[in-house]
DNA sequence: ACTAACATGTAACCCGTTACATGATTAT
DNA sequence: ATAATCATGTAACGGGTTACATGTTAGT
């Protein structure tokens, strides 16, 4: 049930078309949260049968029209009461962490690869949380409350972040010193 | 595909049955990777059907028999090709933060309370980590290669773990300074 | 003509979760 | 008796992924 509130949750300041939430959720709220522009549409429906999500069409010149959803009174409300519900513990599946049970001289190498992949995906990553955070989070303390949660969770995403880096260079140099040559 | 090779890596060094194997992904392989029992049954069938385990049964005095598992050489073939395969990304995905976006003077102490309870599963946890690393992994540069892939693992755990304890704190600070009373 | 970006959907499949089910043995 | 641990499964459901599908407009 959690994609319906994210996309609710996506939609909090402004409506938006479904293609465009589906390029949200490749930054901003889908650094902690991820969907397809098919999970999407099917969602959209649902909220919007249920009454928690209203649309319209936008002509446009230029480009096809699109569809615009915005949340209803009944869906900020189900919104707010979704935040007091239960949260299950987040499962931490990595299939890369697997992979290094199985570490020997002959995939060492192999597996320093795709850590050095993970590295630089992870570089980017934290190239654009701190563009965001330079640009609309540099004064935490005056933000809206609102906003003070979304900086929280930059904030974790930037920690981790670095932590992985720095996890990423020890594991490397490990890596090295096994790999067969 | 990821299940039946978690499985796989769990019986490299001894066969077990499904009921340990379960037991298994609470713990040790299953900081990484968890699995319902209800899974491993299944995926022991298909695996065994497909010739990369084999099974046995054994007679217990003092409770049920039970059927141990055990890789075949086709499963370690597998095993070990499937360490070459891509490994896909992993998906960060955290309802906690989705909901941390939604934050407001009304849910701020539920949220703390969210997180004081994440804060406190982490602790156990790292205590957990941190007891298996004081008795398999004082000394890591002497350990076998496979057991320093393992290290690996751990080592990015208890990294994480105590990032995350701190940024729970942080959280708990600036919560508590916007909460209504 | 072709490519890229905009825009929206359906269908099949796989995997994980929840619920349901059964049965043995030991300890209280 | 009854609870706890050991031990093994089936079935239904729901959500996410992959593949399939279509159509517009702008730019080269």
């Amino acid at each position: 049930m959690a994609l319906a509130h994210a996309i609710m949750t996506a939609l909090l300041e402004d409506e938006r078309s479904g293609y465009e939430l589906a390029r949200d959720f490749e930054t901003s709220l889908g650094f902690f949260w991820q969907a397809s522009h098919q999970q999407i549409y099917q969602e959209l429906r649902k909220l919007t049968e249920r009454g928690w999500l209203d649309k319209r069409e936008v002509r446009q010149r230029g480009r096809p029209n699109k569809m615009v959803y915005g949340l209803t009174a009944a869906g900020h409300a189900g919104l707010a009461q979704w935040v007091f519900a239960k949260t299950r513990t987040q499962a931490a599946k990595d299939e890369l962490l697997v992979k290094l049970y199985n570490l020997s001289a002959d995939n060492a190498s192999h597996l320093a690869g795709e850590i050095g992949e993970r590295r630089a995906q992870m570089m980017h990553l934290l190239y654009l949380y701190e563009k965001i955070r330079r640009r609309h989070y540099s004064a935490p303390a005056a933000l809206p409350t609102r906003h003070k949660g979304v900086y929280l969770a930059l904030t974790l995403g930037i920690r981790q972040g670095e932590q992985f880096l720095a996890w990423c260079d020890e594991a490397l140099a490990l890596l090295a010193s096994v790999a067969a040559r």
